[in-house]
DNA sequence: CTAAAATTGATAATCCTCTTGAAAATATGG
DNA sequence: CCATATTTTCAAGAGGATTATCAATTTTAG
């Protein structure tokens, strides 16, 4: 398995390149917010969060800019246990989210055997599989 | 693999006796509510969906009583893609959903090996884990 | 540099889900 | 039947996330 939050903190996604490579054009706020994304190491955030970050940055640009990245699929929108929203950078490629009852605190993982499964659900039930999400909830350490 | 949609549809839990067990009482707007969850065949539902087919209960009790039937873990809410929140009914004991991107219908299934997986991952990533969710995104027969 | 095209931001609106409060109605044990 | 605790109702609204509006600003190609 691999984590992306214990010792190798997995691979930062050039953001900026995402944009670039998406047709956006650079500007100051998108740079901000992307700065304030590197700075996050672990946990998820919420959108709100970001703009409390961000006081120079509109709410709308923080939404906007944050959806982009969520359609370049280096951001993923991931729903606490309450169905409250909350988004994670994607720093492994696919990957799965753990999610502290208490605390709320996100981190990443991947197993390769997870990935097999699912395949081999696909060929029992009826239709065709185009996603999955997967939300392992737990109290973490912190909070243990 | 077990699919309460496909073939058998698993069993319908007895939600009187949920609530009866749970001390409370039985009344005529719960049993209301009780009978339009034992119409609905598969897809799950929304709250604002089982209010608009029961005129006749106020919009509180019925949350109200989906929220004791959630307790009693015979409804499970869960979300759609885009985060929307959605009931549906468990007729099998611990399972997980398939949803349809296309139409939002939810089925249900279960695999022995998810569960085996899931205690296999406990152990690798720090502190417990106290639950999880997966859904299974796909496009439905009817969609497809 | 310049103009066209893209982007921003402040605010308010919107959309949803779900909860509250107070009064009236009802179930249930004895 | 009665008394009592539980439940229901309705309407209003809390609360939250996200989006609309649109003039003003900024980026970028040429």
């Amino acid at each position: 398995m691999t984590t992306a939050s214990a010792g190798g903190r997995g691979v930062r996604p050039d953001l900026i390149a995402v944009l670039e490579d998406g047709g956006y054009r650079i500007t100051a706020p998108r740079r901000s917010v992307i700065a304030a994304l590197d700075r996050k190491d672990e946990g998820g955030f919420t959108a709100e969060e970001l703009c409390g970050e961000l006081p120079a940055v509109g709410r709308a640009t923080v939404y906007r800019t944050i959806r982009l990245l969520q359609k370049a699929g280096v951001i993923c929108k991931l729903a606490m246990p309450d169905g409250a929203p909350k988004y994670s950078l994607a720093r492994i490629e696919h990957h799965h989210h753990t999610v502290c009852v208490q605390c709320g605190a996100v981190g990443e993982f991947r197993h390769a055997t997870i990935e097999r499964l699912l395949r081999a659900i696909g060929q029992e039930i009826p239709g065709q599989i185009v996603g999955h999400r997967l939300e392992v909830f737990t109290v973490c350490a912190g909070c243990g």
